[in-house]
RNA sequence: GUCCCCAUCGUCUAGAGGUUAGGACAUCGCCCUUUCAAGGCGGUAACACGGGUUCGAGUCCCGUUGGGGAUACCA
């Protein structure tokens, strides 16, 4: 059981696919990638559709989907489990006949009723192997008389040991687990027996996976003993909890990856703050790319204990990718966004220059994309609580038609614009600051954003010049609304 | 109920017996600045509790408490 990391690895992610892929499952699938890219070998992509009833085709596209748009890239698969089925049957037929598993002829009520009784005397219920040495004849008889039976296997009466990466050396005492079903009684196998098989047949070498798998293990750890395989290093990652400690849920906002994809956070992003959610690289830089994380790995570093999912810091790292990256880089995951906003027919030089202004302001591409719809409106909406001081002041409308005319004479770059809103100002014998603000919010309706001067430019003479005039018109009507056309 | 896992600032974490307990997010203040961000500088803020072991414990052991997981012919 030595933590051989030296070698190639084949490592493997199983989702099931029952919903959209959340965030518990994107970095089970981050540490399966980032060990498969630290150590060399091959990561497997196995979905586990076996619960007919709730898979669907459809999911295991999404996830293949959400995998890819992360960032995520497997080397082997997707398999499917539901295909393997019959191999699974195939295994645990073997056990039988090597008599390391049995038929069972007890009925579900029979247990349920045994279970229900030791719950009651405060113990918990282990199958007291009712059928684990049944005559050849009885067996024979009982199936003669159709009587239908599960396949289950003898669990060693043995401590049970493996080593998790993550916590050390485990071991369990045999009591811990039972002889667990490996065949329904409908011949189809369970969980258990599949992802064993599948493990084995895969060759995988590590198993990394939830915690809510860690008291599955000892079943797993005698069954690949059982077949002669060699047993897997695990890791068992604690869970995603949410601000109230408890199961990360909807309640407290997206849990998914396609719902972190529809608020505007970048997939680089999201590797990067879900791989440190229970990994650190043991330096203090925090942004780091999928690539040097892969060469840092390393899962010693894996901590222990369960995390809380803190939206405000992965937004944050969203923001530090919008603030670096090119917008050549994030451009193509702006688009859903520019539809949503109906900025698709914008003028393409304009729309790159206003992004460009506007992207290390925002901390999701939804917010950058609707910091820039103003500069492609008609018409600027001024919020009341805004302008109120402007129209406070009796002079700005004269002010500002200066600085208009002005502007109509100027060469529209941020230095000329900015000459010649001082020497209006000058002129006038007021403060810069005069101009400047009623005139970012005549152009943008907002009181935040780039430079002004960079601002106008980006709008351009002819926008700038009438955007200025609605507003001065604005303000000569004391703030109200403009009179309905006929 | 039983079994298992976990426990450092509000949150993510560093810490492998001797540290002024470090960093990041958030928060507060200052600087920069026409504004908003970004950036820079600084502040508030943590070893759950109780026993051991040791010259010395955030670090090792036991217990308590708290949180989580598992207890299926689900995966």
């Amino acid at each position: 059981m030595a933590n051989d990391l030296t070698g190639p690895v084949r490592v493997r992610f199983a989702p099931s696919p029952t919903g959209f892929l959340h965030v518990g499952g994107v970095r089970t699938a981050i540490y399966n990638e980032l060990l498969r890219l630290h150590c060399g070998g091959v990561f497997v992509l196995r979905i586990e559709d076996t619960d007919k009833a709730r898979s669907d085709e459809a999911m295991t596209r999404q996830i293949q989907d959400a995998l890819s748009w992360t960032g995520i890239r497997w080397d082997e698969g997707p398999f499917l489990q539901s295909e393997r089925l019959p191999r699974h049957a195939e295994r645990a037929a073997e056990l039988l006949a090597a008599d390391k598993a049995y038929r069972c002829f007890c009925t579900s009520e029979e247990l349920e009723a045994q279970r229900a009784e030791a719950q009651k005397q405060g113990g918990s219920f282990r199958y007291p192997r009712t059928c684990a040495h049944l005559p050849a004849e009885e067996i024979a008889r009982r199936m003669e008389a159709g009587q239908t039976f599960v396949v289950r296997f003898r669990a060693p009466d043995a401590n049970i040991q493996f080593l998790d990466l993550v916590r050390g050396d485990m071991e369990f005492p045999p009591e811990s687990i039972d002889d667990f079903i490996l065949l329904r009684s409908d011949g189809s196998p369970t969980y258990h027996m599949s992802v064993v098989c599948d493990d084995i047949d895969m060759s995988i070498t590590h198993v990394i996976r939830g915690e809510d798998h860690l008291s599955n293990t000892p079943k797993h750890v005698p069954l690949f003993q059982a077949f002669g395989s060699a047993v897997p290093t695990f890791a068992h990652l604690p869970l995603i909890l949410g601000p109230d400690k408890k199961r990360l849920s909807k309640r407290f906002g997206a849990t998914s990856v396609e719902e972190f994809r529809a608020e505007g956070v970048l997939p680089q992003a999201l590797y990067n703050y879900m791989s440190l959610l229970g990994w650190s690289p043991g330096e203090e830089r925090e942004i780091l790319s999928r690539e040097e994380m892969g060469r840092i790995f390393d899962v010693d570093r894996l901590n222990a204990s369960a995390a809380v999912f803190d939206r405000e810091k992965l937004l944050w790292m969203n923001g530090q990718y919008l603030t670096s990256l090119p917008l050549g880089e994030i451009r193509p995951h702006l688009d859903p966004f520019l539809v949503e906003a109906g900025l698709t027919g914008a003028d393409p030089a304009r729309l790159a220059t206003v992004l460009e202004l506007h992207k290390s302001r925002a901390r999701t591409l939804r917010e950058l994309v609707q910091s820039v719809i103003p500069y492609f409106r008609d018409e600027i909406p001024y919020e009341a609580d805004l302008t109120k001081k402007f129209l406070a002041d009796p002079d700005l409308p004269v002010h500002l038609a200066a600085l208009r005319d002005r502007f109509a004479e100027v060469e529209f770059d941020k230095d000329a614009l900015e000459a010649a809103l001082r020497a209006v100002a000058e002129e006038r014998g007021i403060k810069p600051s005069v101009l400047i603000h009623p005139t970012r919010t005549a152009l943008s309706g907002a009181n935040g954003g780039p430079p002004l001067f960079d601002l106008v430019a980006a709008m351009g003479k002819e926008e700038t010049s009438r955007h200025l005039g609605h507003f001065i018109a604005y303000l000569r009507r004391g703030g109200a609304l403009p009179e309905p056309q006929d």
